[in-house]
RNA sequence: GCGGGCGUGGUGGAAUUGGUAGACACGCCAGAUUUAGGUUCUGGUGGCGAAAGCCGUGGGGGUUCAAGUCCCUUCGCCCGCACCA
């Protein structure tokens, strides 16, 4: 039905390559392709932690821990270590940063967030020995030249050091579990109250051993990020003068203001670069300086090194759930983990599961894990996971440059059409499915899938489409066509009882604020549904789907039926040639139709609809209200109405056909070329220049268009209202911005 | 908490990218034709003011001859934060 609704709108999509990626003929590929990726030491496996529901049995998806509980069960989660597939996206880090730099047909606010996603730091790793051990504790940190002013060591509590000392300390092993409690999304961490364990370890300053600092386990501290610890410099960093100021801790400037001998700190930490002081070797210095004589250092005395870090990390891709494609290998105790040979792929779903107990089916299911090892041929136990469903949207586009292959694409096709040349979705896949989908082409070049570097070449964000909310009284949700308007107010339209009407949300079927497209074509028709959509705002933003919005549109494909079907014998016949003399009001419509055809089309490749729209409005309305009957009216009326019909074409194309017929045309409009603008026509011969005076308007003046300076000063000052306002002062100072404005300084 | 974005009349939105704020619509007001219309047509419509004029792009400050546009700051809303897909 869905199919049948976009066809019904007129979308013109090619049906012949229509796939759907559940069946297995789509993901038998992706599976050859991991398998391809093990080979190539681009997917491997990684303890990591995952929310654990201990009532269900099962993995929650952050979206199900609520306040750190369960949505079903309600018990606190847990955090619990998982072997699970990932995928190393961050080979590939610097190469998916640098190549942002290259897609200029990218947002700049997708390219930015991108960047910050990946997150390069440069900085360096040090460490910290151990008091009374032989071992150290090494961190990461962007800011060596504030090494002077450390003054406690901070790591996260999956840290092995912090495993280690909960062994014979109860209170931070319960420190360490009220962590692992919190759920494992990086907006839960970071929104949660910043809260130190003291252990009895102590950490030697890298500069000297005499100076010791206390070492905490800390919930701030990421073990995915860096080194899983840090060393904290209150004075130059704001999370670390918090958790200074809770826990007391010695707060030491060492970075002061170019332009002060010493800073206080008191509540803000100074982040910003300045001069090292307090540092010994390193006072004096800007901070560009003196992390690199900071690092240098430490490289010296092998306490240290130069290092980057980046925040991406790589891609888990293990589920726990039956609608997924299975990860195709096979776990053999002799053996370990074994791939599903080539000729036994697909390794497809059963069919018959069992949805009964919480948690994974497959792994519930009693014969399809059980399997033979495919080297030792022992019995073995197939993989449960099944791929995260980002795999598949990884790669759907280069299955549409062949899609009934029985590859997964052919390299010559997808080398010749990719790669897309422009690219629509919704900003929230800015960093997850847009940069899977840049690394999934990076790693199938690298396994001789293909030769393009880059998925998509243009890429345009889109809104959502809105509606306005109602609920009943008893709060429960209505449907737009449920209720009626009434005085100020809304009612049901049943049995007359009192609506809220909420804000307008994205359409949702929870929400029950959506609109049928079948009704809308049904009332409608397809064509006037486009024009209000393109119409109504700029496709990034949002677009409030309104009643009255449609009926405008309605309106409008009315009114042009009107003014062409209907007078269309009254129109000069098609093929007329153009008069060679025109008067005033044919010439100026003969300009205003070439404008438009300039401006829609620009609009048009820059995706400005709505604007589109409004120029083919306005030349519309001055087509209508053009008097007269004379050969040269006549033809540029015919002219016009004409054009308007073919740049109109596009957007209401049902219409425009049938316009096109009532001119006189068999063939199709959609056969047509689209029109092209005179260049000599665009410009007029006389430009309006607005006159300020201490940039307030005043007057205009009309003036041909690029006259010189001076004789715009002139004009500008003659004006009547302008000089009215001078009343013969001497101004100090008039500043001429050609065809645009005059500003007179008194 | 961090990253990104948005904020303009009663409403959706324009504004040549620092140069006449409010194009084009919706709505509203007045009038005309019909008068069964949710039809069509004409005129008006940012606010205050009788007018001259003054004020006006979430709030505050700044740069500039000139700011919706640039800078600082602040408020509100939206998106993302790696297991929602």
């Amino acid at each position: 039905t869905m199919k049948a609704q976009q066809k019904a709108m007129g979308l013109s999509y090619d049906w012949d390559r229509e796939f759907a990626t559940c069946d297995p003929d789509y993901y038998k590929h992706e599976q050859k392709m991991f398998l391809d990726f093990l080979k190539a030491g681009l997917a491997y496996r990684k303890e990591s932690w995952v929310n654990w529901d201990p009532v269900e049995n099962t993995v929650l998806a952050n979206e199900q821990v609520v306040d750190g509980r369960g949505w079903r069960s309600g018990v606190p989660v847990e955090k619990r270590l998982l072997s699970q597939w990932n995928l190393k996206i961050t080979e590939f880090s610097d190469d998916l940063l640098e190549a942002l730099k290259g897609l200029d047909r990218w947002p700049d606010k997708v390219r930015i967030m991108q960047e910050n996603w990946i997150g390069k730091s440069e900085g360096a790793r040090v460490k910290f020995a151990l008091a009374g051990r032989d071992d150290a504790v090494e961190v990461f940190t962007t800011r060596p030249d504030t090494l002077f002013g450390a003054s406690f060591i901070a790591i996260a509590a999956n840290h092995p050091l912090a495993h280690e000392m909960a062994k014979g300390d109860p209170a931070l092993a319960e420190f360490v579990r009220e962590c692992n409690s919190m759920g494992t999304s990086e907006a839960t961490l970071e929104q949660a109250e910043k809260k130190g364990y003291r252990t009895r370890l102590e950490a030697q300053h890298p500069f000297d051993a005499g100076w010791t600092l206390p070492v905490y386990v800390a919930n701030f501290v990421l073990m995915e990020y860096g080194t899983g610890a840090i060393f904290g410099c209150p004075a130059h960093d704001q999370r670390d003068l918090d958790f200074a100021r809770k826990y007391e801790l010695p707060v030491t400037a060492v970075v002061r203001p170019k332009d002060s001998a010493s800073i206080e700190i008191a509540m803000d930490a100074f982040t910003d670069d300045g001069i090292a002081f307090h540092s010994r070797f390193l006072d004096g210095l800007p901070t560009a300086q003196a992390k690199t004589a900071a690092i240098d250092r430490l490289e010296k005395e092998g306490t240290g090194t130069r290092s980057i870090t980046y925040r991406l990390r790589d891609w888990g891709v293990s589920r726990q759930r039956y609608w997924g494609c299975p990860i195709p290998v096979v776990h053999c105790l002799d053996c370990g983990i074994v791939p599903v040979k080539d000729s036994d792929l697909p390794v497809t779903l059963p069919d018959d599961v069992t949805f009964d107990k919480p948690g994974n089916p497959l792994d519930h299911h009693p014969t399809w894990k059980n399997v033979f090892c495919p080297s030792c041929a022992k019995p073995a136990r197939r993989e449960t996971d099944t791929f995260d469903t980002f795999f598949e949207s990884s790669w759907y586009f280069a299955r549409f440059c062949d899609a009934k292959g029985e590859t997964a694409f052919s390299r010559r096709s997808v080398d010749y059409w990719m790669a897309v040349d422009q690219y629509i979705g919704g900003v929230e896949h800015a960093v997850l499915h847009l940069l899977y989908s840049r690394f999934f082409v990076r790693a199938l070049r690298r396994c001789g899938y293909i030769g393009i570097d880059e998925p998509f070449a243009g890429m345009m964000t889109q809104g959502m489409v809105c509606h306005q909310t109602f609920r009943d009284k008893d709060g429960k949700w209505l449907q737009p066509d449920q209720v009626r308007k009434e005085g100020d107010g809304w009612v049901k339209l049943d049995d007359g009882s009192t609506v809220t009407a909420g804000r307008s949300e994205k359409m949702s079927k929870s929400k029950k604020n959506v609109v049928d497209p079948d009704r809308i074509i049904d009332t409608y028709g397809a064509d006037t549904a486009r024009l209000f959509m393109l119409s109504d705002s700029p496709p990034e933003r949002d677009l409030e789907w309104t009643e009255a919005g449609i009926d405008g549109a309605w309106r409008y494909s009315q009114r042009l039926h009107r003014a062409i079907v209907e007078p269309a014998v009254a129109l000069a016949a098609k093929g007329t040639r153009r008069p060679n003399d025109l008067g005033t009001a044919a010439t100026e419509i003969e300009r205003k139709i070439h404008k438009t055809i300039h401006f829609v089309t620009d609009d048009l490749e820059k995706f400005h609809f709505n604007r589109a729209v409004a120029r083919i409005r306005e030349l519309s309305n001055a087509l209508e209200d053009l008097e007269g009957d004379g050969a040269d009216v006549s033809w540029v009326r015919r002219f016009g109405w004409e054009t308007l019909v073919k740049l109109v074409g596009p957007m209401m194309p049902h219409l425009g056909e049938s316009l096109w017929q009532a001119l006189g045309y068999a063939e199709m409009l959609v056969d047509q070329s689209w029109p092209a603008a005179d260049p000599r026509l665009i410009v007029d011969d006389t430009v309006t220049i607005a006159v300020q005076i201490n940039g307030k308007l005043r007057g205009t003046v009309e003036l041909p268009r690029d006259a010189d300076k001076a004789a715009a000063e002139a004009a500008a000052l003659a004006q009547v209202d302008v000089a009215k306002f001078i009343d013969g002062r001497a101004p100090k100072k008039v500043i001429v911005v050609p065809n645009r404005i005059v500003n007179v300084v008194l």
